[in-house]
DNA sequence: CGCGCCATTGACAGGTGTCAAGAAACGTGG
DNA sequence: CCACGTTTCTTGACACCTGTCAATGGCGCG
């Protein structure tokens, strides 16, 4: 870890955070560099500084008893993470790519600064409430049962927050181990799964961390796509349905295939 | 849907819910009642309240393009949801048991009051960040591969949420079918592994869905149990070890039995 | 160049999903 | 109170996906 403050830092990291920026809190910022497999924290640690990456990338995870590994989440540059009450640490965060920039805003001082500015007290529930949709779409994905619907949807994940517009290329700044850890498969599965879709001409390999998209809707096709459940139909429907009253109640369950075909 | 707004109601909510109390936002609250099955809200609704369960459960879901579901969560007396900024919802949120009471907060009202009263703020944001912490520990269990664990993990959580205080005996207001989709496996293996569990002796069933813990020790040992990754050994730890620097690299990755034994 | 880590591929067994059928629980109406 | 239909829950048989073990190849780095 190394402290790395410089003007040009400073504006880059507000560059690059502009559109989920914390407002007068970005001035409070200090900033720490971290090699492969350094800890920006560490389960247990008390909650002193609040995180954003700034350039390169982190992993958030857990392991369990028995030596197994479980990653929470990945961030990326733009990301804030270990925010949070008070308590210790639930998870470990380590940088995974190399000279890994990280903001870091003193808890303290930022819980203070939204008691008196209620506008950062917005800031920072809009930032806590984003986490909670995109814990909320990851559960979906690891809810997903095969493997290619898993890795489908973690590419599709990763494109999107490409925060340098949607290119056809995405870089992976993660090894397979971690991508198996945080799909909650084996690693020689995540292996096989991106050879099968090489195979279908669904993606090509640019380099070994480094996947273009050749066939986006292929992708999707495979990945979870959300739909309502139990919605009103759409106003403009010419159902000649009777007028549907609050109280109808949703079917339990539809059984239906459970499994779609490769 | 029913509208059965009584002083005795209001307190019941407010004794319910006194360990996360939202203050003088409690003071805005409507209630209303719903059956199995009936929508508290549904996918792409506007987001004008925020919602807490007084009595009943409900589950929040959605589901995929080819018919399949996945519960994301499971509200019980006194848990909070569907609070987030604006946009529409992402997800669709039932009523499990019979005449669910739930309180509903005004979503515009509630934000006014956060920014007025930066105490109201701090419960807001505290109730957000406890939700991101269960979110996280969410993943954890999904991530589980083994039937064992998950509905292990799944049992600790639901006698955990138990308000009631520690009892050996867990209602299970949902279904095997809910219990299967929040999981993300199949009915029937959730069958089977209950089924293995009574075997070991581990539950009983006083009812179907009425289960009693015999051996909490059992479950705890299958269950996901974190523990700390890459953590500073204790400091009453008499170990001669060298003081470790921040810079010391964690293994990238212990490869061990990956997979317990049953 | 050689070492270590990462990534890929193959063979095989076991767990879990799927299909199918039956039992149990529940609500309803006679 | 009992008969009856519906839904939920359980159990069995079987196939297939994925985890595990093993070996090889690729890549960066000293």
């Amino acid at each position: 870890m190394d402290i790395a403050p410089s003007a040009s830092i400073c504006e880059f990291a507000e560059r690059i955070s502009r559109d989920r920026s914390l407002g007068a809190l970005e001035r409070l910022a200090t900033f720490a560099r971290y090699n492969i497999g350094e800890s920006i924290y560490r389960y247990n640690d008390p909650r002193e500084h609040w995180f954003r990456i700034v350039a390169g990338a982190a992993r958030k995870s857990a392991s369990t008893g028995d030596g197994r590994r479980h990653i929470v989440d990945f961030f990326l540059p733009g990301d804030l993470f270990g925010f949070g009450a008070s308590g210790g640490r639930h998870f470990c965060v380590e940088a995974i790519s190399l000279g890994t920039l990280v903001a870091r805003y003193p808890r303290r001082s930022a819980e203070s600064l939204a008691d008196s500015d209620p506008q950062i007290a917005r800031n920072i529930r809009e930032v806590a409430f984003d986490s909670i949709s995109r814990l909320q779409r990851r559960t979906v994905t690891l809810g997903r049962t095969s493997a290619l619907e898993k890795v489908s949807t973690f590419l599709l994940e990763m494109a999107d927050r490409n925060h340098t517009g949607p290119t056809h290329t995405v870089f992976l700044p993660m090894s397979r181990y971690d991508i198996a850890d945080y799909l909650a498969m084996a690693v020689e599965t995540v292996s096989r799964t991106l050879t099968q879709l090489r195979g279908r001409h669904t993606i090509a390999f640019r380099a070994v961390r480094q996947v273009r998209i050749c066939d986006r809707d292929a992708l999707e096709e495979v990945a979870d796509r959300l739909v309502d459940l139990g919605a009103r139909p759409p106003e403009y429907t010419g159902s000649p349905a009777l007028e549907q009253l609050p109280s109808e109640v949703a079917p339990e369950r539809a059984r239906v295939a459970k499994r779609p075909a490769n």
